[in-house]
DNA sequence: TATGAATGAGGATTCATTCAT
DNA sequence: AATGAATGAATCCTCATTCAT
């Protein structure tokens, strides 16, 4: 097998992945012990609550594993783009393509970031897009807006768009479209006002 | 099939009005029955499966009453806007001034909306959207865009500032402020391209 | 489909006791799973649930222990009779003579096979019967007859003698007689026309 | 209207003929007052307890009704036959035809008698076969048997029979002929013995 | 570690009945 | 005579969690 992140013993990560893939599956409310642990193959529930403190910590255990798994897809490709413009739109980009790499890890996280109380994964990639705008608007390279609110509604429409594009897996060509679309929807909505406004 | 009174029969409304308040309190999957009727100030949960079919049933009332208080509050004001792009400058700026005034059904309504498996609330707000997209296209003053995409993302986006407002409502002044920001975003993304693209 | 223990696991084989002793005493619909968890002593009805799928699975689960007593019993004293006739007599006298063994079984079974939607426990006997009375016209030791009639209501009367000698049992000895009497009856029904017949 | 039986006010008939009908298609334990009040046309369930003290008075009525409707078929029947012989088959044949007649009441009056704790119409019945046949044993027309027991298991074929074929009714010859199938059997069954016992 | 059993609360829904109007 | 509203118990079932083995 030896298919375990180094993170957790066997069958903590076995638990991870099942519950990851039943919320891809049935969604957040769907997402029983008892599903989980058929799941897993698991004869009884038992099994989950020896391993985890709660729901709560089996839930945070998968948003810890998922966001690595897109992290190393996401984050080189943001990395390798210059600059707060070309980042964010590789932002968008990454995160649409990444919905064919792993559609599951995908609509869980999606679930999970909607309805686990205010986890620090939602809080921090807020923050995170929070303080790009503020030092792309400091450099000049994005107009004067409330940033924490843009954030917001930005994340979340890129969530939209990513759940539904996870809920049927286009083909690449088309995902690499939506991207390029959504990409330079918030390129255009933050960019600088060239000499006269517009209303 | 039978007709009902006029103001939906007193207990009818009440419910629906706990059922809101309980959404807006406790979430979609906190909405039970139980919870409700405690809410209502009645004595058995029998009383709720006694005036509706079942918890569709009631949620879809829930529905068709919250688009009447919002409708009436929106849809002057969208009236009243000229053009496609003040309108959709009209569309947000009233939907995030409602906050101030109906922040339990604002909530309950995106809480409905996003569990409620495919409302045709939530269908018919897309579609909307998109139709007037393409329409602003048509005319001009939207640039090319893949409109069902950004209709999507748009939508959510408004969503998720609507949604945070709700939570803790902050003034009315303060209210128009972010209903101003997230309207000049959203016209900012949809605008035509003056000469050049940019990026 | 895991493979079960040998004593039906334990708890399983108690329930289904139980079960088979509430339906005795209270009838079909008066087998709820709260008199039966309160029969078992257990502390809820979430332990039934546990251990069956749901009421058909747990009836199944009767239907299958109780033919198996039933059968041990029987089958031994109907192999025993040589020829249709004395086996149709053998039937219904070790059948009634079950009474005095395992009364709530035979109470529970008439119950079940009365209300359980067209059990293959049902079917199955009613076809023994059938095909019971056919092999024996062919070998003329029966007249002739409607088979599945007379079957069905045959296999009726007994199972009414039976409920009403289970509801209060009486003394083997009146037991031994009362399937005699039954015995009598249904042989001389079956019986082939000597010579002229009679109306 | 004017269809109304000479013992009951208009609502009460008119409820104890919807009871039979439900009873009828949805069985005994589908008989809740909810159903009853809908296939009446009434708009609660209210009016039902305001005319019968309960269900069990309810049900009395009904048997009371159906008794009348199911006399009046097979009593100038049974009386026009002649010795008890050909009464007993009167019986049987006029029973079974009756299916053709009153489906419903006939299956309602069977699912009745099966659950309604011990009422007087199935002791009744019960009680008239026993000295029906007692009668005939005098009279030299019957041969030597446990009354009671071949009462009891004689009514009961008779219902199985009856029941089955009221749940398909089937053409008035086909019925005819599994009357007089049953009457055969039963006559025969309780025949004297000619010269030498059988066995 | 892992299993299977047990718990007790809570889920929606249906039921017969009562009562004010 | 009739309605509609209300009650409270009962239905089966699922849940997360605990515990002895």
């Amino acid at each position: 097998m030896r298919a375990r992140t180094f993170t957790e013993s066997g069958r903590r990560a076995q638990i991870v992945a099942s519950t990851i893939a039943v919320i891809a599956e049935a969604g957040y409310a769907g997402a029983s012990f008892s599903r989980i642990a058929k799941h897993a193959g698991l004869s009884s529930t038992g099994m989950i609550s020896y391993h985890f403190a709660g729901k709560d910590d089996l839930f945070a255990a998968c948003i810890t594993e998922i966001e690595q798994v897109t992290g190393a897809f996401m984050e080189p490709r943001i990395a390798a783009a210059v600059g707060p413009v070309a980042q964010l739109r590789a932002y968008v980009e990454s995160n649409v393509a990444l919905v064919g790499q792993h559609p599951d890890e995908v609509r869980a996280l999606i679930e999970l970031v909607r309805n686990a109380a205010q986890s620090p994964a939602v809080n921090g990639r807020l923050a995170l897009f929070e303080e790009h705008f503020r030092a792309g608007q400091a450099a000049g390279v994005f107009r004067a807006f409330d940033a924490r609110t843009v954030a917001l509604a930005l994340t979340s429409g890129l969530d939209a768009v990513v759940a539904t594009a996870a809920a049927a897996v286009p083909e690449p060509a088309e995902l690499a479209r939506l991207g390029r679309e959504l990409a330079d929807l918030y390129v255009r909505a933050t960019a600088p006002v060239p000499e006269g406004g517009t209303t």
